[in-house]
DNA sequence: ATTTTTTATAGAAACGTTTCGATAAACCAT
DNA sequence: ATGGTTTATCGAAACGTTTCTATAAAAAAT
């Protein structure tokens, strides 16, 4: 493993010279920088993170932390992410190990973009109590440190809302999501809103966002659940667990009842019906993130955004109900 | 940020005396450890993870390169290796950037696996060369520093085969994947195969493993194709594409002609008729090739493995054809 | 021709750990 | 009590860079 230091004895430099010269420092002539960049060239030379990084305390990486991989959702987001890295000298690295706050608190990025990993309040202010820039995609948090780009539920919640009053239900099952999570209050406070409004009882069912408990909720509700009666799920997840149950049951979707999601992933297209479901742009998600966290890195100046979504009609809704 | 120093001239000892407490070295006495240990909490001490790798030239990190993140595919890939890493002391990060080479290169990781991760042939062996150890999981490679765990398509594309050539096609329209990738090399050979030994013709079309690419090479393929034909889509992401462009056309699947993929996504569930497709357990790839990593690493044993797969039969395969 | 300024390079300290070899204190057998 | 072992701790070097300060040589000014 070659050394700036076998460059400089095999240059007849001094170690110094050689540093300056591979940083294109204006401080060595252009003449020696050519020889030094082809001596290293010649010996293979790669510098090592760890010591440049001990002195510059700069890694170069950004870190995200999610909660896990699963669906088309991080993919895309991660996409916006990385186009927005490109030529910037960042490098992106995905994280979601149960110890994984170790590459946080050692020092291993330069700071992070958090979304659904299971962080503490705590944890998360601490971080950035040590000075790690951090910008949250899953709450809000207030602090020097930390950026904040949100998901803007309401928008499309209520375009959501609209099309599932104009149907006149009888009821709304209506399927939660996790206890606390930012997303999940957002989308809930606007179906609660909005159907006390318009007086149609709202039924709640525990959700953790995920497919099976999905399945969970529709087993239970089915027992419950009536000819004109609408089920929301805070999440596309969990609406197609809920699909899954009521494709052996008597009502039918889009016909008997209605069932909407949240998030618009690509395989509600695949339903029978399809489902509807709010869409936001993921890549845009991705790209407003990342640039807030360069900003917080580099101007040290934090911000506060939002993530516009929209209200995606669909089959899953059913006819009009005239209702008494 | 409290370093090994502070706790040293607080606690009155030597740095090195820290350092081995710290590292639960025997050399020190129980009690100035717990004395150590206790100071160190009230710091908050956090060892600087570049100062330890620079001198022990390990990071305890482990990278996995992928191609991309779409699709559950990593999402369950990525599970059973974060399984088979927890409590080894090891932290996996998932690299994708166009730069992430530099993440191996210049010693980020200490070790790699390697999917669908646009390096080429070259890179992998000068990664291995420099020492890194590797574990290939899309093509076979010789090296002290590499291992494979490599996808047995052999057994599922046979079975696949089996219930194609039942119902006695008149013609097989076989959509590749990308030149020279190891598993689409490995699935064409049994199709090609089989349908000669069978006397079936094979017409060619190419892909890419993208959805894209599927919709491409149905939209040509739609021009020529016939009732009683099969189409062997070599994954399922173009397997969908198709399903996508034949919505539109007059012959159905499952009735008038078969349509199978491979890798059974999810989705084909949720397509009318299910596609038949080839499963294979992403979890258990993803264990086996961490541990033989991890083995890689530590015992300096490379080694040699497959993963096997099995036909999912579904309704998108045609009744039997009674040709002539 | 001498002094002053600029330029190119060198030397050395520092970053925060780990770990080898040295030393002093404590223990043990005689 | 004495010498030999073991044990607990310390000091210093090393890992591979970056970067501050010093210095010698070259260029510019007088």
């Amino acid at each position: 493993m070659a050394g700036i230091k076998d460059i400089a004895k095999e240059a007849g430099v001094s170690i110094s010279t050689v540093s300056y010269a591979l940083n294109g420092s204006p401080k060595v002539t252009e003449k020696t920088r050519q020889r030094i960049i082809k001596i290293a060239e010649e010996l293979n030379y790669v510098p090592n993170a760890a010591a440049r990084t001990l002195k510059t305390r700069k890694t170069h990486i950004i870190g995200a932390f999610l909660g896990d991989y699963s669906g088309s959702f991080y993919g895309e987001l991660l996409k916006g992410i990385n186009q927005e890295l490109a030529d910037t000298g960042y490098e992106l690295i995905v994280c979601n190990g149960p110890e994984s706050h170790r590459l946080m608190t050692e020092r291993m990025v330069d700071g992070a973009l958090i979304l659904g990993h299971r962080f503490t309040q705590e944890q998360i202010l601490e971080f950035a109590d040590r000075g790690h820039p951090l910008t949250m995609l899953d709450r809000e948090i207030e602090h020097p440190n930390i950026s904040c780009v949100l998901l803007d539920n309401q928008i499309g919640m209520n375009q959501e809302m609209d099309a599932i009053l104009e149907t006149n239900p009888n009821q709304i099952h209506l399927v939660n999501g996790p206890v606390g999570n930012h997303d999940a209050v957002e989308r809930r406070k606007v179906v609660v809103d909005r159907a006390s409004a318009a007086g149609v009882a709202v039924r709640e069912w525990n959700g953790e966002f995920t497919k099976r408990s999905g399945i969970r909720a529709a087993s239970e509700l089915l027992e419950v659940i009536q000819e004109g009666d609408a089920i929301i799920c805070l999440n596309d997840d969990m609406a197609l667990g809920v699909y899954d149950v009521l494709q052996n049951f008597s009502l039918r979707i889009g016909e008997d009842i209605s069932l909407v999601g949240f998030d618009k992933l690509e395989i509600t297209n695949y339903t029978q019906p399809r489902i509807a479901s709010v869409s936001y742009s993921k890549p845009d998600w991705g790209k407003k993130a990342a640039r807030a966290l360069l900003h917080l890195i580099e101007a040290k100046e934090n911000s506060k955004q939002t993530i516009p979504s929209k209200f995606i009609k669909d089959a899953s809704i059913r006819k009009k109900n005239n209702k008494k």
